[in-house]
DNA sequence: CTAGGGTTAG
């Protein structure tokens, strides 16, 4: 068989198996000359590199070959630079290199150089100084491997200064200097230099398309794609993905739409685009019948797009599908396969199935970590989230964490109320020299909220150059937290001011704000001006309305709802009935709120509390009697605090703290002295002992008083406490924590999961709250 | 022989 033959039979293989079969069948002529050898050889690693097989077989080819020739080895840089598997390019390449030099049967030419220069690049090898060593700088395809090696990776400066010293620069080296210029944010030189080309073509087009896409500047981004002559598959693909890239997947879909009819041919990029633009729109049957299509016109998806389609099962919910295509890809698993796997189960909430295959992935990146550190935290285990990124900064290989890295674990810090590994990352994040988005500030502005440190928080929204919506909400929130009513609404103002929209969490925020403060007439207005309020802000003016007592107003409210109320309609009704002593409308709101959500403690806590104000004792029996027979258990209270980086957690009942002792007996001792100190006001005011507690199956009430107490043992005078609850805080532990207050002379803040609550001598911000 | 497009995480 002649070479020619060979190779256009190569060229047809559209498989894997085949090439396996071509090559079981070449090895038994391989009795041949060993230059022809080293042609079937290169031929069958560069079908390796188009059907993008697994880097196993492509070596396993390669050593077949008892002493390759240059174009094999130059083949071989082809494969490691044309592959997304994780190869741990460097290492290969360089001791490919280190092989072809040790050869001295080898001569190595120049045109081997450009393309290893190429491969070894993305894995930051540098061959600059060496090349010129070797005399070759001047050649023209090393030189602008070389251009190209620094506008990819920087500094983009040593481009300019090689671009402008060429006094016979060739077409390329012009597209690799503008690519290099967007690629670095310079629009200005890119445009300048694309202006004044003596010529173009197809790719310089192109690269203006990208460009722009990279800065959300669609428009032009089109203009160029419009301007574009003799336009390819790259062009529109690079179109189609100016579009899915920044929020248009309908308009992606429609570009399809237009190439379809223009005769171009799609290829397995367009594929993949096509399939995350069909997933990011959520429309399942649009996927579908694509799928159909292909496989109708018997088009083989590669590993690439498999990973789109994957990913496209994934978040709809298919996860067996999602599973099945990822068990099918077996050795052409890369890591982008494995993370788009694992955030598959943490979006459905299943860490332990993400873990184990992240424990069990080769080769880990930088998403493979921040895909499960934000699972983590984004199925409320800030905790782990944390832990793992602990483990993260201390892993061997070396991944530094990034800015998606940090929002993830800064909010997490945020929940937990962790303010002081909240600062530790924060240092992380300088010491790398982490570069913060509009997300990364705002997830400080939530970590600073979170923690109490509204001062921070309002310097960090400061700080910023561009807000967007979440920016202010969460400041919002924060204030509203704090029972800072009018901060919030000047906040409405001024983004108003700012012409940025707010939206329904936006007023969920100042609603709770005025209610918190008590800005009545504020925040009938602003509800007033809410042009499409939803349940969400009914129940906050319901709330509203019940604190300052106007509860037949709250009632007139809910009975003109258009829509169903909610549970958190009549929630806030019931509260309100319990502050203000309205037994007739608490009955009411606790009935409805028995139908709705028949396991929710809360509610009947809340009803037993009402009657036990009034003195009516047998209701509050016959309260806790039903929540018995219908198997109501009281929700589990914990709360925790932040000491030397660790975080403690504490439930009533559970001694397995290690200063349990210290605490308890602190506990007992704190009582005798508000007993002492005639603190006994108010009969439910009673600091108990735990072991009545749990007989009264009170148990997880008070976990707030036993972090107080852990507090006050380990931290000095000065220090301020700092305690989470992840329910709300109840009567009379905020008012045994007021005392705690006065009698040790501390401040003491209590995060719970409704608001702040500052205690200082005797005092709590949220007066008017009980 | 170069140069432009692709799947995953907040």
């Amino acid at each position: 068989m002649s070479l020619a033959e060979l190779e256009s039979l190569a060229y047809k293989l559209c498989n894997l198996s085949q090439l396996r079969q071509l090559h079981a069948h070449l090895l038994v002529k391989l009795s041949l000359h060993h230059h022809t050898q080293c042609q079937w050889v290169s031929l069958l690693i560069s079908q390796c590199t188009r059907l993008r097989a697994p880097p196993s077989y492509t070596r396993l080819i390669f050593h077949s070959m008892p002493r390759p020739n240059v174009h094999v080895f130059t083949s071989m840089f082809k494969y490691y630079s044309n592959s997304n598997f994780n190869l741990g390019g460097s290492d290969q390449v360089a001791s490919l290199y280190r092989q072809m030099q040790q050869r001295s049967d080898l001569t190595i030419g120049t045109f081997v150089y450009p393309v290893l220069i190429k491969s070894a690049s993305s894995a930051g090898i540098q061959f600059h100084a060496h090349v010129r060593k070797l005399g070759l700088a001047s050649d023209h395809y090393v030189r602008n491997a070389i251009l190209a090696f620094y506008a990819k990776y920087g500094p983009v400066e040593h481009a300019r200064y090689l671009f402008a010293e060429m006094h016979d620069s060739t077409l390329a080296d012009w597209n690799n200097m503008i690519f290099g210029y967007w690629k670095w944010g310079n629009k200005d030189d890119a445009c300048k230099l694309f202006d004044m080309m003596p010529e173009r073509n197809v790719v310089t087009w192109t690269s203006m398309v990208t460009g722009c896409a990279r800065i959300k500047d669609l428009d032009n981004a089109r203009r160029y794609f419009d301007q574009t002559p003799l336009k390819n598959v790259v062009s529109w693909n690079a179109m189609l993905s100016a579009y899915a890239q920044n929020g248009c997947p309908e308009e992606a879909l429609r570009l399809f739409d237009d190439m379809m009819n223009s005769g171009d041919q799609p290829n397995e990029t367009t594929w993949a685009i096509v399939i995350s633009s069909c997933s990011s729109c959520g429309d399942c049957s649009l996927a579908d019948s694509f799928v159909q299509k292909l496989n109708q016109k018997q088009i083989h998806l590669s590993y690439f797009s498999k990973t789109a389609l994957l990913d496209m099962y994934a978040k709809r919910g298919s996860l067996p599908t999602a599973r099945q295509i990822f068990d099918e890809l077996g050795a052409y698993r890369n890591t982008i396969t494995w993370n788009a796997m694992i955030s598959a189960y943490t979006r459905v909430g299943d860490l332990a199935s993400a873990r184990e295959l992240f424990d069990k992935m080769p080769q880990k990146d930088v998403v493979s970590w921040n895909s499960m550190i934000s699972g983590y935290a984004q199925n409320g285990q800030s905790a782990l989230a944390i832990d793992l990124f602990k483990d993260m900064i201390n892993a061997a290989d070396g991944l530094k964490p990034d800015e998606v890295t940090m929002v993830s674990v800064i909010s997490a810090c945020g929940h937990l109320g962790a303010l002081d590994i909240g600062n530790w990352v924060i240092s992380i994040v300088r010491k790398h020299h982490i570069k913060l988005s509009v997300s990364g500030y705002n997830s400080l502005i939530f970590l600073y909220s979170k923690c109490g440190s509204m001062e921070d928080a309002k310097m960090t929204f400061q700080e910023m150059k561009t807000r967007d919506v979440v920016s202010y909400n969460t400041l919002i929130a924060g204030f509203a937290a704090h029972g800072h009513g009018m901060e919030a609404i000047k906040l409405l103002l001024k983004m108003k001011g700012e012409f940025i929209e707010p939206d329904r969490v936006t007023y969920i925020g100042i609603l709770t704000a005025c209610s918190h403060a008590g800005l009545l007439e504020e925040g009938w207005k602003v509800f007033e001006s809410i042009k499409a309020p939803d349940v969400h802000h009914y129940a906050c003016v319901v709330d509203l309305l019940g604190r300052v007592g106007k509860l037949d107003e709250a009632k007139e409210i809910i009975d003109g709802m258009l829509k169903e109320p909610h549970a958190g309609v009549y929630g806030s009704l019931l509260n309100a009935s319990r502050i203000h002593k309205r037994i007739d409308l608490g009955e009411f709101a606790a009935s409805k709120l028995f139908e709705l959500e028949p396991h929710n403690s809360g509610n009947y806590i809340l009803l037993s509390n009402i009657y036990a104000s009034a003195g009516r004792w047998d209701d509050v029996v016959r309260v806790r009697e039903s929540m018995r027979k219908i198997g109501v258990k009281k929700a589990t209270g914990w709360s925790w605090v932040e000491y030397k980086g660790k975080m403690h957690k504490f439930i009533v009942g559970d001694r397995s703290h290690e200063r349990s002792e210290d605490i308890y007996r602190l506990l007992a001792e704190l009582g005798r002295k508000m007993r002492n100190a005639g603190y006994m006001a108010d009969k439910t005011c009673v600091l108990r002992d735990v072991e009545e507690e749990e007989k009264e199956e009170m148990v997880g009430t008070h976990s707030e008083k036993l972090a107080v107490c852990f507090a006050l043992l380990v931290t000095d005078a000065e220090a301020v406490i700092r305690v989470v609850k992840n329910l709300r805080v109840c009567w009379d532990c905020h008012t045994v924590i007021k005392m705690i207050s006065k009698l040790e002379g501390r401040k003491i803040i209590l995060r719970d999961n409704n608001r702040f609550h500052c205690f200082s001598d005797g005092v709590c911000s949220c007066g008017d709250y009980w």
